[in-house]
DNA sequence: GTGGCTGCAAATCATTTGCATATAC
DNA sequence: GTATATGCAAATGATTTGCAGCCAC
């Protein structure tokens, strides 16, 4: 059940807790992108002991290792993902859902731009996501 | 002096009022990406009578109008930058400073992604800057 | 056994809100 | 004259910090 998130945990020298484990799986089974709260609000259900401190701590070192990355493209709160290959992100505007985006970009290479170093990069859409959309056509319709 | 901003929020049927011009000013002499601390402790010398509030207040409106943008690079705070055509950004992680890059990419077109309307697109670059990069190869060769 | 991790409470920092006064039009 | 903007003080919300006890190794 856990052997996989052990598994990470170890292949990165990272002492295996609890904590950690379960965030990482929730991760892995929620594709959501979720922010701290979500995280916390979930897991506390299970594990009364959790505090939310400790999962910004978790997050904080799993980041560090590159297991998981932190986007910002919400502005007010920072939304976590399990990394698996390069992909970007779009953000609906009305509802806060975030979802994955599969394209590539030939020219956003993870190389020198202008003499900087880069080291990560990451591509933010932002709109209305298609159920939005749908909600919002119906009511026009209606009324 | 500032006919030039005075035009930009009458073409979008705004008040003219000393705060914006200010801020539009601020944005189009001052490409640093800055946030709202730096337009306001920089205004404030000038305009003692200007408030946090008021600052806020006016990006909002500007933003809405599309005469500046918001980057939630940082993850910390909102940086403001005034409108010039599609460009990205990098932020280095050493010292926070912000650049424009001037690349574009084909496929980070503003239309539908995955039946999502997109409205804005916004690409991220962090690592560390020439400037930061230079610094520390002085050090590893004296030290 | 011990250094690193967890969890609590308090602090910090960016941003928002409520409201009274001032001002652009 | 009036709707809108400004500016103050207080509130909110995400995140950080300090610290005591605990547990993975």
């Amino acid at each position: 059940m856990y052997e996989k998130y052990v598994k990470i945990l170890k292949d990165h020298t990272l002492k295996v807790t609890s904590p950690r484990l379960e965030i990482l799986k929730y991760l892995d089974l929620h594709h959501t992108h979720p922010n701290v709260e979500e995280i916390y609000s979930n897991l506390k259900k299970t594990h009364p002991s959790l505090s939310r401190t400790t999962v910004y701590n978790s997050l904080e070192i799993l980041k560090k290792h590159r297991i998981v990355q932190s986007l910002t493209i919400s502005g007010s709160e920072l939304r976590y993902d399990i990394q698996e290959g390069l992909h970007h992100h779009f953000i609906c505007t009305r509802c806060g859902a975030i979802f994955d985006i599969a394209i590539s970009c030939p020219n956003m290479d993870r190389t020198l731009q202008g003499g900087h170093h880069v080291e990560e990069v990451q591509g933010y859409f932002k709109g209305i996501c298609k159920k939005c959309r749908t909600k919002e056509k119906g009511r026009n319709n209606n009324g």
